[in-house]
DNA sequence: CGCCAATTTGAGGACCGTCAACGAGAGTGG
DNA sequence: CCACTCTCGTTGACGGTCCTCAAATTGGCG
């Protein structure tokens, strides 16, 4: 009988930690059993309405915390007071920026989420006395460069079409389990956060959607729940 | 009197190292003279030619490099073979993916550089022993996202005069040492790669760098050579 | 000097931004 | 129940920025 898979193991941990979609990310998912439990003491878990502000650019924040269900999207406030989006974190990722005290950039709820919030100093602690936490928070860093850059490409060298299109296949990979090849989610982000986040206008977003829904590549119900029939179709706009 | 300063405390180091430009960055900067005595054992200094390919994308490189002079820049290479600068690397910085043997990225001289090859082997035992040297590559890891998210915000939100003033800010704060406020430097790269990393077209860059020189913002000496004769002049050109 | 690649310059057109009007829902109050 | 308003999204017309295509210019190198 395997004693892993049987629940056994999971004696010692805090209750709140048995279902949590972070349990096994980046942060939880290396601590040992005594660890997790001192950082559940010290953790408090918080629902965030979509629009309210985790971490202020600037500020010196003594939290970090997990996403555990909901979408966060990263901004970076102008000096003008512009918002710039220039990246989505979805659960069971991490939000902090470890060692640096103040954060270069606001984190903001793209939709309503729940996240587990725990004291900066405990965890940097935790980081000091644990390589693989440290190990485990490099990499996540390592994924999200890769993304960034991913990013990069995106901006830099498609229209506005494969833009939109790349972005609706960030959120269906990211956001949603997905079926072998149809997938329908509901948009974390409203057509101007998108066009935001694309470096493109709200009326462009718009006309593209309606372009990609008349192509065929998309359905759309209710403005936000999107279906997209053919995932292969929609890789096949962004390579283009 | 500071034996800290007075070359006594560098006995027992490699003689290459004494004079290296990455003697103090990211990884050399915390080895003890014990490990910077065996890395220097294994590793090779090497001249590459502008335009020569550090690491492949795509390829299992067992190799990771410090930038000893020179640029470097990493390109993402599309299905369809044309390449894409996602940023740009200087000395001393490290230059290797921790973790994964494969690259994601393709690196590339930009410049005449020269280059400092150790073995991945040995450099992932150093940094299984040395939370340290674990905390310095993800430091950097971190620096590199936060310069990623602040392309992305040029790409996405400035126009063509702002992209190009920011790049040229961009080498002038990293290639060259400077003055109070007068800079001048080398481009590193060619008006076809400047276009690559800024998303526009040659003839694009190339207008809008007149444009900068006739404005009198910069003044352009043998194609390569840029003097920037104001550097807050540079930057009110970005934030605007 | 002559060739070659890189860069600059020019003319025209496509894509996307700007401005404006319209439509669809949600909430409020009569 | 309906009118009203407010926000969000869509659609259309027009203009500007930047891309495309083409030619001229510069500088390096034999």
């Amino acid at each position: 009988m395997d004693v892993a898979h049987s629940g056994v193991l999971e004696v010692g941990i805090p209750v709140a930690c048995r279902s949590c979609q972070a349990r096994h990310g980046v942060v939880c998912g290396v601590l040992s059993s005594g660890q997790l439990k001192d950082l559940g003491r010290h953790s408090l878990r918080r629902k965030v309405d979509a629009g309210c502000e985790i971490i202020a650019q600037g500020s010196e924040s003594s939290f970090y915390s997990n996403i555990m269900s909901g979408v966060v999207k990263l901004c970076k406030v102008m000096p003008d007071g512009r918002h710039e989006i220039v990246g989505l974190q979805f659960a069971p990722d991490f939000v902090g920026r470890p060692f640096v005290r103040e954060s270069t950039l606001s984190a903001e709820a793209a939709t309503d989420a729940e996240i587990c919030v725990f004291p900066r100093s405990l965890l940097d602690r935790m980081i000091s006395e644990t390589p693989e936490l440290q190990r485990s928070l490099h990499d996540q860093a390592l994924k999200e460069l890769d993304a960034a850059r991913e990013w990069i490409v995106t901006l830099g060298r498609r229209t506005a079409e494969e833009k939109v299109a790349s972005l609706l296949h960030l959120i269906a990979t990211h956001a949603e389990p997905q079926t072998a090849t149809s997938t329908a989610f509901d948009l974390p982000l409203s057509r101007a956060e998108i066009a935001d986040f694309l470096g493109l206008t709200i009326e462009t977003v718009s006309r593209q959607m309606t372009r990609l829904r008349k192509s065929g590549v998309i359905r759309i119900e209710n403005f936000r729940h999107i279906i997209v029939p053919d995932m292969d179709e929609l890789e096949r706009m962004i390579s283009a």
